[in-house]
RNA sequence: GGGCGAUUAGCUCAGUCGGUUAGAGCGCCUCUCUGAUAAGGAGGAGGUCCCUGGUUCGAAUCCAGGAUCGCCCA
């Protein structure tokens, strides 16, 4: 009869985790869990929302796996908390999606097919994408209030950020300025940096240089050369670079400004040069524009300005300047003070003020400007070139950069506040807080409009007048409401652009048409989500508006907000420094004044195992959904631990797989231990988890200090939000369970008779599996709920029912003197097979004597203490301990640095080499040397092997053995080879372990011998019931070192 | 141009407080175990700890400069 289930020889993961998943759900484990913390401590997580606009990939999965690890890990202390996870709902990602799905390929067409039709299939893509997210993330094992989830698409969310503008308007923040974008003409819309990304391509574009002649001596011009013709209509200013040295070169045309090592390209070799200047001479003169004739261009003074960034190896070394049409010039105006010219519309078309351009798009005017300068006389030569140009990564078109107003926030009044909040933080790396630091004090004004449609209405109302309103909030939008709220569905476009406001004055306010970066969405979290400044919680009430029907989140008060804001732990990858990490801060530091959250975990990128990035179009993306389904979750998930969160991280099956072989190590430790408790009817004693197991041996009390040292290790860890020192403290625990103390300890365990010792070897191969079972929880909760349903829930009398209701384990002092006896120990077995490596005895030849040399006591109570241990481990018959290392070896004393350095400094290389010539005295324990005396503690003894002996040393430990054999060693040798045969031989004819044989032997007359002398060992050894020596027998041939016999094995039943 | 990192074995990476003999996994070679077995164990080969200088009795570690790579900002 079984008490244990049987377990396979390798974990088929795929199959525990959909078991485990099974298992919580019926058992509803998840909210037990959380009744069970309920009024505990509490530990606040902001969770990041993810964009829900696609399936989660496998980088999102690192970043969840750590959230869920620490939640984890802080619920089994007993910590309450709220597993809100969040869905970031709107801003352009989703608009593409929904635009390619649909079919749309540009703003006219949008709005063409309707605004509200596209707003419900945006919502639709968040419902459906966020339902996806969500049974991913189930699968991956993390747990989550997942009927609570927020999305920031909901009416209270775009209030509080209405909130939070009407705030910085007060505070006179807000502002509407200019900004450079980078414009598809033909979609009508801008560009973000990340939509530029692989953007360029080989383009071939006309090429003008062209004269501006100086107002004071037109005969006189600089000379400017450009690839976007469409851009001289805009032109207001020419820049040099003051340091660089100009020539006037006279030509057909009259005397061309350029810069001098620019000459011989522009012009040949033979350019009659009439005058040479400093840029900073030309600095300031004006120049007639190359389209004056023209309204905008009439009324612009055009002069040259210096520039530092005016590059001298291309061009004429003099640069056309057009603040509306380009970034940098843009950048340059401002300082400069220039005017910004803004020739085309929103469809890359002439405005109607640029006379016969007008109408025409960039592309097309390009002749009619060429053929203007050609009429004006200030064409100097007209070409083609090649080169990279960005494109619209949706139609191709060629992109132009073009001056748009938009909405602003100032930095400059929270920039001081927002740093000293920044400093309150601890930043995991540290040197992302430095990264914070430096975008701080870098950041320029925040451009918070987008003139897109999903997302969330800036509540920016004005009239024809100009007067200028912001709504707070949807009551004050009512109570200011000229027209009816009936139709206002939700906060979203069109139905809220339909909803006119009356100003004080009593005049007709219409909104304006921008809706608000994405950024603002998830910034306002620690406070839409937390009930901030709220009179009263609202059950579901989060939900409101784009939510409804997708969650069932509240809408608490602000005394919730007092408990759980700031948080005290976030984490999410390295880039939402400058993202969430800061728009979450800005709003805090002008909502509240400080930090919203107190630690934060950053990460950087996930790429494929051979450190390129991940790229659908590369072929080396790997989708979560496979991996989860092939590699396991756990393996995910410990992968993720392992890793140091400041490196790229390199991702995919083949690490995947060395995992999983190194989890091997834990589900065979557990194996060995299922099938021995199974056969032998172990019972477990719950108790002993807080208590700890009896020790019968020094292997015992080393295993249960080990799990208390690596208890503590992992507390430590875990408590600074760092998990690969977590990780590998366990796997090196595991590692020490599985090599040395199973293999040290077998024998225990297949002993018939039950006593104290066999007892205390189950109960504490137990209380190890166990407490490792707790502490991978967090990490692979599916191996460990596994693993302790078998082991522990049902076995053990008060068992809780699941590992992750089992609390953390607490670490008891770890009995370091254990510790370090037993690492004496192993490396006196380390040495010891050495030894018996260089004095050719394989490990199966029993032999009569190791010696443990080493001059240091306490070393040599440590072995002692382990002798048996080491003896077993060296098959020997005897360890032999000695003070007497001149036996084995030469001694040498060194100082020991750490304790010595300090005292004796700049002595320390005399004392060292008197040390090293013998020149000292000794003392008792003493060392008196060069006018100092040395305690033991002071010095190290160092050792060399005498030639010789069969002798390994190493930190003043040296092992002997004795390779001398004698006839009965020899016979003891051979009876284990042929245990080793037979064994093979069962294996072979695949018998089950517990089979019971009998064997038939021929044997020569040594093979005889060592049968009478160990025939009872080997039947014991092979579960042999009867062994008949025969003549004649037919079977496998068994022949070493010359002894023979023929042996055939049979199953008794 | 400013900022933040990284550079350690063939590969991927650890390396705490500065301590003199720098580690792990994988790969390779040799051996071993065979009652954990598509495993396990031992040993070996393999290192200019990027370079230069400095601080120090002592530097992979701290400081300065440089090189290369990555990222953020401009």
């Amino acid at each position: 009869m079984s008490t244990y289930d049987a377990v396979p020889a390798t974990p088929d993961h795929i199959a525990i985790e959909h078991r485990v998943l099974e298992l919580w759900e019926r058992e509803d484990t998840f909210n037990r869990l959380r009744a069970q913390n309920a009024g505990g401590p509490t530990f606040s997580f902001t969770d990041g929302p993810i964009t829900a606009n696609n399936s989660m990939g496998v980088h999102h999965a690192w970043g969840r796996s750590l959230k869920d690890l620490v939640q984890r890990h802080r619920a089994m202390q007993g910590h309450e908390q709220r597993y809100q996870n969040g869905f970031d709902c709107q801003g352009l990602w989703v608009e593409v999606e929904v635009e390619k799905s649909l079919g749309l390929n540009s703003k006219q067409e949008i709005e063409e097919y309707g605004l509200d039709k596209f707003a419900r299939a945006c919502r639709d893509r968040v419902a459906e994408y966020s339902a996806v997210q969500t049974r991913q993330s189930k699968r991956l094992g993390q747990w989550m209030d997942w009927d609570r989830s927020y999305y920031t698409m909901t009416d209270p969310n775009i209030e509080y950020i209405w909130r939070f503008l009407k705030e910085c308007h007060d505070r006179e923040m807000l502002y509407r300025g200019n900004r450079p974008m980078v414009w598809c003409p033909r979609c009508g819309t801008s560009l973000s940096q990340h939509e530029l990304i692989d953007s360029y391509r080989d383009r071939t574009h006309p090429t003008l240089h062209v004269r501006f002649p100086f107002l004071d001596a037109p005969e006189e011009a600089v000379v400017v050369w450009t690839t976007t013709p469409w851009t001289l209509p805009a032109n207001v200013a020419a820049a040099v670079d003051p340091e660089a040295e100009y020539s006037a070169v006279r030509t057909s045309q009259g005397i061309d400004w350029v810069m001098t090592a620019r000459v011989e390209d522009l012009f040949g070799e033979g350019a009659d040069v009439v005058r040479t200047a400093k840029g900073a001479e030309l600095v300031g003169r004006r120049y007639r524009g190359p389209f004056d004739d023209l309204e905008p261009g009439a009324a612009v003074e055009h002069r040259v300005v210096a520039w530092d960034m005016v590059a001298g190896d291309e061009g004429t070394g003099v640069v056309h300047i057009a603040p509306g049409c380009g970034g940098e010039d843009f950048e340059l105006g401002k300082v400069e003070d220039l005017e910004v010219l803004v020739p085309v519309d929103d469809a890359g078309c002439f405005l109607p003020d640029y006379g016969f351009l007008a109408g025409l798009t960039t592309a097309d005017a390009a002749d009619p400007v060429r053929a203007h300068l050609e009429q004006q006389g200030v064409l100097v030569r007209s070409g083609t070139i090649e080169h990279r140009f960005p494109v619209c990564w949706r139609c191709g078109t060629d992109l132009i950069h073009r001056v748009v107003e938009e909405w602003f926030i100032r930095a400059e009044p929270v920039r001081q506040a927002m740093i000293d909040a920044a400093a309150t933080v601890n930043w995991v790396p540290e040197q992302y807080g430095k990264r914070m630091e430096d975008w701080l004090r870098n950041m320029g004004d925040w451009c918070i409009s987008r003139k897109r449609y999903w997302g969330l209405p800036l509540p920016f109302y004005k009239t024809e007048s100009g007067e200028f309103l912001i709504i707070g909030s949807i009551e004050e939008l009512r109570e200011r409401a000229v027209d009816s709220l009936d139709g206002l569905e939700e906060l979203h476009r069109p139905w809220i652009d339909g909803i006119r406001v009356r100003t004080d004055s009593g005049e007709i306010a219409e909104r304006v048409t921008e809706v608000g970066d994405c950024w603002l969405d998830a910034g306002i979290v620690p406070f839409s989500t937390l009930g901030w400044g709220r009179e009263s919680f609202q059950e579901g009430g989060y939900a409101a508006g784009a939510g409804e029907g997708l969650t069932q989140a509240d809408l608490p008060d602000h005394e919730y907000w007092e408990k759980w804001f700031p948080a005290d732990w976030i984490s999410e990858m390295r880039e939402q420094i400058r993202l969430w990490f800061y728009s979450q801060l800005f709003m805090s530091v002008v909502l509240v004044g400080k930090a919203p959250y107190k630690n934060v975990l950053g990460y950087e990128k996930l790429h494929d195992e051979t450190g390129r990035a991940m790229h659908k179009s590369w072929g080396n993306a790997i989708w979560f959904d496979d991996a989860v389904e092939e590699m396991g979750a756990d393996v995910m998930r410990w992968m993720y631990a392992l890793q140091t969160p400041s490196q790229n991280m390199n991702f995919g099956y083949g690490p995947a797989n060395e995992v999983r072989r190194r989890l091997l190590t834990l589900w065979n430790s557990y194996a060995f231990l299922i099938r021995y408790a199974d056969i032998d009817g172990f019972t477990p004693t719950y108790a002993d988890l807080e208590h700890r197991p009896p020790s019968a041996t020094a292997l015992d009390r080393w295993i249960v200090a080990r799990v208390d040292e690596t208890i503590a290790t992992c507390d430590e860890a875990l408590s600074g939000y760092w998990t690969p020192t977590y990780a590998r403290a366990v796997e090196s625990l595991v590692d020490d369970l599985s090599a040395w103390y199973i293999r040290g300890s077998r024998a225990r365990f297949w002993r018939p008779e039950s006593d104290v010792d066999k007892d205390a070897a189950f109960r504490t191969l137990w209380y190890v599996v166990a407490q490792t079972c707790r502490l991978i929880a967090p990490a692979m909760p599916f191996m460990a709920e596994d693993i302790w349903q078998n082991l522990v829930r049902d076995r053990a009398v008060d068992a809780p029912d699941s590992v992750h209701l089992a609390g953390w384990p607490s670490a008891g002092t770890p009995d370091t003197e254990a510790i370090r006896a037993f690492a004496l120990a192993q490396t006196a077995i380390s040495l010891g097979r050495g030894a018996r490596a260089q004095g050719n005895r394989k490990l199966r030849q029993p032999l009569r004597e190791a010696v443990i040399a080493t001059p240091d006591a306490d070393a040599r109570a440590a072995v002692e203490s382990l002798r048996e241990e080491i003896a077993l481990e060296l098959n020997v018959k005897n360890v032999r301990i000695s003070d007497a290392v001149d036996e084995l070896l030469e001694v040498e004393i060194v100082p020991n640095f750490k304790v010595l350095g300090p005292k004796l400094g700049k002595d320390i290389p005399r004392v060292q080499q008197l040390l090293k010539a013998g020149d000292y005295e000794r003392s008792g324990d003493d060392v008196v040397v060069g006018g100092y005396t040395l305690t033991s503690d002071e010095i190290e003894l160092r050792t060399r092997p005498r030639e010789g002996f069969a002798v390994a040393d190493e930190g003043g430990l040296a092992v002997a053995v004795d390779t001398e054999l004698d006839e009965e060693l020899e016979d003891e040798g051979l009876a284990r080879e042929l245990i080793h045969f037979i064994q093979g031989q069962r294996k072979d004819a695949d018998f089950e372990v517990a089979d019971r044989i009998e064997i038939s032997v021929t044997a020569d007359a040594r093979l005889r011998r060592v049968l009478d002398r160990f025939g009872d060992e080997i039947r014991r050894e092979t579960l042999c019931t009867a062994l008949a020596v025969e003549d004649g027998v037919t079977g496998a041939p068994f022949d070493a070192d010359g002894c023979t016999g023929t042996l055939a094995v049979r199953r008794t039943s």
